[in-house]
Parts: C-alpha cells; structure tokens; sequence
DNA sequence: TGAAATGTTGGGGCG
DNA sequence: ACGCCCCAACATTTC
C-alpha cells in the first residue's frame, strides 16, 4: 500500500484534484502544507491572507472524512523529509506551479526525492488546457483570439470526482492550525475577516448562484460596475477552492440546455474570460520574465516619471477621478476591484501618471486576495502596451467617459467615494465641472472634502502620447 | 477590452 | 426658388 504525500498549494479542493486523486487511487494520502520559512518572503499581502483562511477551511474539509492535513514551516524539502520519517510515506504528489521561482523550486525539489528513492509526480490540476499549447507552426500563441479559437476546439479534460480517502489513522505531527493566521499577517486585514468565506463548499455555492442567474445575463452585464454581474470566483479560483474545468464543463452544460441565444453568448463571454486566465498562464510559461520585465523591449527604456506623492494618491483613491478613486477604494475595503474598473484605474497609473506598470502590480500583489502572478502580469502589460496582443499605447483610457459609460447613474461611485454621494449625474462623473451651487448643495468642497484632480485628462494624455513617441523613435 | 481629431453628409435656416 | 452656411450626426483616420 502506498503512502503518499500530497502537497498543497494553490489547490485546496477536494473535487477535480489531480494530484489527490491519484495519491487516494494507489493508496494512503497524506495531505501537507507548508508555510514559508520564519523571516524568509513573510510580506504580508492580502492573498496570502486568503490563502491562509482557504487552507483553515481545507483542513476542516479534511478533518471531517477523518483525515488529517499536516501543517509545516520551512524548506520545503526538509518539512517533506520530517513527514516521510514520521509516516514512512513513500511517494510526493502535487499539482503544478508555473510562475519561474516555483517551476525551479518544484524542480529542484523533484530531484532531491528521486534521488533519495521516492516516487515524485505532478499534474496540471490548474488550467484547462495542455500548459505546453502551441499553434499549428509550433509557436506559442502570441494573439488572444487564435488562442481562444484554438481552446473553444479543445477537450477540457472532465473533472475528477471527490476521492474517497483514507489517511494514517494516527495523528502526526503537525503546527497548530492558527500558526496560519499569525504567519500570513492575518491581524493586518480585519476589515476583510467578515466579507469573504473562504473554502471549497462556499465556492461550489457561489458559483452555483452564478451559474443559476448572473451568467446568463454576463454577456450585457458584466461591464456596468454596479450591475452585481460578477461572478465573484477568482478569490477562491486563485486559492484553487475551485477548479476552473468544473465550472467549465458546469457552464458548457447550461448553454446545451438553453435555447436562448443570449444567455448562449453570455456563457460564451464568461468562457471567454476563463480562456484568458489560461492564456495569461501561456504567456508566464513562455515568457517567464513577463512578471518583471515588459515583453517589448523598447518598453526598458520608458520615461516612466511618477511621484511618491501621486503614487500615494491613486493608492489610497485620492486622484479627484471619481471612478479610479472608488475602485482603488473598493480595493482596499474588500480585496477585489471590479474587472472594468480594474482596467481604468491601471491605465490612469501607467498613462495619467506615468508611473511603471510594476509598481502598480505590487501594490495589487499586496492587496488583492484574488491575486494570480499570471493574470497580473498579463493585465498590467495589456494596459501598458508592452505586452503580447496588448492594448496599443495611445489607447488611452478617459476614466470620465469610462465612468459615464459603465457607471451611468454613479451608483458605485457613491458607494465608495461616499463624500460624492449627493452630487447628481453628470457632476457625479466630473465633480469639479459642477456649479458652485450643487457643489454648496451636496456638501463638497473640492480640494477639501475631495480633491481636486491631481492632473488634467487632456493634458496628461498628450503628455501619455509624447512619452510613447520617445520611445517609439528608438 | 478607446478616444480624439478630422472628414463627410444632409437637413434646415436664412437672405 | 436658390445658393450659402451652419452644424448635428455619422464615418473615417489618427494617436
């Protein structure tokens, strides 16, 4: 009977696990977590926050069918080692990463077991597609849309089933389960604690109410901020609480059910944007050095010129836009921003204020609790213009239209830039457009109950374009 | 998964 | 009745 330690990662579930369910097929699974070494790459963010809350959640999953989950700290290595000399484990299983540092770490790791004897083996439990996808010359795929016709033709593989399990039987040893929370910083995100309930059950629920409404209508929803359109999946698809080829093959169910055309697209677009989180992995995966470095070159020698100030402005959603300021608000609130907003606020970093593209990926590194390396990369190079099949740099997001446009009435402004909440449309968009009057009626005084806008759109988008210009002669 | 600038057209006001 | 101008409204080009 084989022994078998399951490693986990960013794939707490019990349902379509890979790695969990061969480990369960050939015999004992011994499932483990490992915290990262004391005083090595502690930062604090918010996803680890979640992730620490998802593995909290995972261990009861676990508890319940009578197995339990070992918590250690450290090298990875060495924490396997302890285990398989406590438990006599023989064989490591585990889903694969695929950011550079992880790649090398599992690598590495994977030698030293093989070299001592054990059975190491690891599965794609993360994407849809073959990791290693090429078009027909060969190539990665450099543009979304082929890549997307490319992936609506392939086989999702079908979901795997929840193993039965059957573990040690003895307890091993293990850290406490609330060395979770003091090791990811949990204290530093209280406001988070009451919006988000991790775990695999709460996902397979949320994505039930989704499914059940809010996808049908997605196609035409999804872009008005204020709708609830979302689905609200990435926090737990980026702890693995769930896996994108259940809701896959879930959505496709729906839409062979359904004769209505427009809830056909709506899938489709929905679809869609999972095909873009594979495809943002495909560029990772190829292009290892996307998470630091813009993928066009000329983009090294951008005349990125930003300050601190600025910088602390769009961060605490100080900029006197009002769409950038609550989305940047929403962030820090709630630790997700809404997918458009996302876009806007990102593009007025990069392009109103010139500041790098990285800098505005870490501080969305820190707080976002969906945050995936991937995504991130792929995002913020699309909006820079650096990256592969990226927006062209003079597109120019004006975060005044994109608010008329998809927060018609202000809804979502007014939920978060509270100190607008009584101006009405259209000052609500542009409040320093607004006749003193209904500025004295709403209570704003600009430049001290909200600011000012820290640059001017039209001045700030020539001053975008003749950046690129520099670059581009070169 | 833009926006602004520039070009074109056609209806209507007006002398 | 006619030509001229204005300017929405839409289309195309440019950034």
């Amino acid at each position: 009977m084989q022994r078998t330690i399951v490693w986990f990662r960013n794939d707490l579930r019990l349902h379509d696990n890979p790695a969990l369910w061969e480990a369960a097929r050939n015999g004992i699974v011994i499932p483990l977590f490992i915290l990262p070494e004391e005083g090595i790459d502690m930062r604090s963010t918010a996803a680890r926050w979640w992730q620490s809350r998802s593995v909290a959640s995972f261990e009861k999953e676990l508890r319940k069918r009578g197995v339990q989950l070992i918590i250690k700290s450290g090298d990875a290595f060495d924490a396997m080692i302890d285990v398989m000399e406590e438990t006599d484990a023989n064989a490591v299983y585990f889903n694969e990463q695929y950011g550079p540092d992880e790649l090398k770490m599992d690598k590495r790791i994977a030698e030293q077991l093989t070299a001592i004897g054990i059975d190491v083996q690891n599965f794609n439990g993360n994407l849809l597609f073959d990791p290693g996808l090429k078009n027909k010359q060969g190539e990665p795929y450099k543009v979304f849309t082929s890549f997307w016709k490319r992936g609506m033709q392939e086989t999702v593989p079908s979901p795997l089933p929840v193993p039965q399990l059957e573990g040690l039987g003895v307890p091993a040893s293990t850290l406490p389960v609330d060395r979770l929370d003091t090791l990811a910083g949990r204290l530093r995100f209280p406001e988070l604690e009451p919006l988000w309930q991790p775990g695999e059950r709460t996902a397979i629920e949320q994505w039930e109410q989704f499914s059940d409404d809010g996808l049908l209508y997605y196609g035409t929803e999804r872009n008005l901020i204020s709708s609830g359109s979302s689905s609200l999946l990435s926090p737990y698809i980026a702890a693995g609480s769930i896996s994108v080829r259940s809701i896959w093959h879930s959505a496709k169910r729906i839409a062979e059910r359904t004769a209505d055309i427009t809830a056909r697209q709506s899938i489709n677009v929905f679809l869609r944007q999972l095909i873009w989180r594979d495809f943002a992995y495909h560029q990772l995966i190829h292009y290892p050095n996307i998470i630091r470095l813009p993928l066009r070159k000329q983009f090294l020698d951008f005349p990125w010129q930003g300050n601190e100030e600025q910088l602390s402005e769009w961060k605490e959603g100080q900029t006197g836009y009002p769409l950038v300021d609550a989305g940047m608000r929403e962030l820090l609130h709630t630790g997700v921003i809404h997918n458009r907003v996302r876009m806007v606020a990102a593009s007025f970093l990069v392009k109103h204020l010139l500041i790098s593209w990285q800098v505005g990926a870490e501080w969305f590194k820190e707080r976002l609790i969906d945050f995936d390396a991937a995504n991130n990369a792929m995002g913020w190079q699309w909006v820079t213009g650096s990256g592969i099949d990226a927006a062209p740099y003079f597109r120019i997001f004006n975060p005044i239209l994109q608010s008329e446009k998809f927060d018609s009435e202000g809804d979502y402004i007014r939920k978060w830039v509270s100190e607008l909440s009584n101006l009405p449309v259209p000052y609500i968009h542009k409040p320093w457009q607004a006749p003193a009057s209904v500025l004295e009626k709403a209570g704003i005084q600009l430049g001290s109950t909200y600011p000012m806008p820290i640059v001017d759109h039209a001045a700030a988008r020539k001053r975008a374009l003749q950046a690129f210009q520099e670059i581009k002669r070169q």
